[in-house]
DNA sequence: AATCTCATCAACCGCTAGTCA
DNA sequence: CTGACTAGCGGTTGATGAGAT
């Protein structure tokens, strides 16, 4: 990681930066004390002892009392997308990549968010991978990410297929003789969990959001019983989401043409039926984006690595 | 074997909102 | 009310490794 040498601490890490573009002698004099880019075993250590003892606090002293040369920030997000030990490290799972589309043609770059409901996922892997996987996707096919019609093949193509893949691995593992060891998830989003990561070798202990606080209205939060009853525990901001199951079930009905009585989305204005006339509407596009589609499933659907 | 290209992801930056004195 | 400070978010960058040439 580059270093720039700008920045510095405490107040002077963001007004050192909009100040002197690190032409401030005395920002830079107390920025030569701090370390920047990649974290060191040391740091890591000291880190998770220092909250391990004292837990989470006010970060910039946090990172003083810690003995790290690290500002606040730096330790925060190392913490929150490394060290935190539910974090869930590994390929974004299909069902994962499901949630993720479906999420973010709900509430779009709100990554954070999305992240809520993809437990030990963090706001920056979700980023990563909406980055390089999906909007690469759409650069090759020419038409921008935010377009309608890359929405239409993500609703229509896309998350159709991610279900059938979905379907077809929990069908895989179910004719398997128990290989895989079961999860501690109830429901159709962690059986198929099971199918799609042969070495699971972590424990996986969702926190539901970011570990500690109460879920988004939810009072079965910190539960690691299931999967699936924590997406389903929300009401407010999500309103009927049904979680991943539902989610499933809606791609189901539209692969095959019908439509779930109930909408997942609650909107009128995003709900499935409007879906199928936008579908009618995109018909040929769509057709041909399909071609494309089937031609290009490594890109769609990287290979999941052990 | 060397070099190039591309994908991935950790870490940074700027900004905003919230909190508190 | 105001300003200082902090936490957190989304966007961007750059190091690195893998695969291609």
């Amino acid at each position: 990681m580059d270093v720039k040498g700008r920045g510095g601490t405490k107040t002077s890490e963001v007004q050192a930066d909009r100040d002197n573009d690190g032409e401030n002698e005395a920002a830079e004099e107390e920025e030569e004390d701090l370390r920047r880019g990649p974290w060191m075993v040391e740091e890591d250590f000291a880190l998770m002892d220092y909250i391990s003892r004292h837990g989470e606090g006010r970060w910039n002293s946090l990172a003083r009392c810690a003995g790290l040369k690290r500002t606040g920030k730096s330790c925060r997000l190392r913490w929150l997308n490394y060290l935190r030990p539910d974090v869930r490290r590994g390929n974004i799972t299909l069902e994962e990549q499901l949630l993720i589309l479906e999420l973010h043609s709900r509430w779009g770059n709100r990554w954070s968010k999305i992240a809520q409901y993809l437990p030990g996922r963090t706001d920056n892997e979700i980023k990563n991978y909406w980055r390089t996987r999906v909007q690469k996707h759409a650069k090759q096919l020419n038409c921008d990410v935010n377009s309608k019609q890359f929405k239409d093949a993500m609703r229509y193509l896309w998350m159709p297929r991610l279900v059938e893949r979905i379907q077809a691995s929990a069908a895989a593992a179910a004719s398997q003789p128990s290989s895989f060891p079961s999860t501690s998830s109830a429901g159709t989003f962690s059986r198929c969990m099971t199918a799609t990561e042969p070495t699971p070798n972590f424990t996986f202990t969702p926190k539901f959001p970011r570990g500690n606080a109460t879920p988004e209205n939810s009072s079965t939060g910190a539960s690691s019983e299931s999967f699936g009853t924590q997406f389903s525990s929300g009401s407010n901001s999500l309103d009927h989401f049904q979680g991943p199951a539902a989610v499933m079930d809606c791609y189901q009905a539209t692969a095959k043409g019908s439509y779930p009585e109930q909408s997942l989305m609650s909107s009128p204005s995003d709900n499935l039926q409007s879906y199928g006339a936008d579908f009618q509407d995109n018909q040929f596009w769509l057709d041909e984006f399909s071609d494309n589609l089937w031609n290009s499933d490594n890109v769609w659907f990287p290979q999941q690595q052990p």
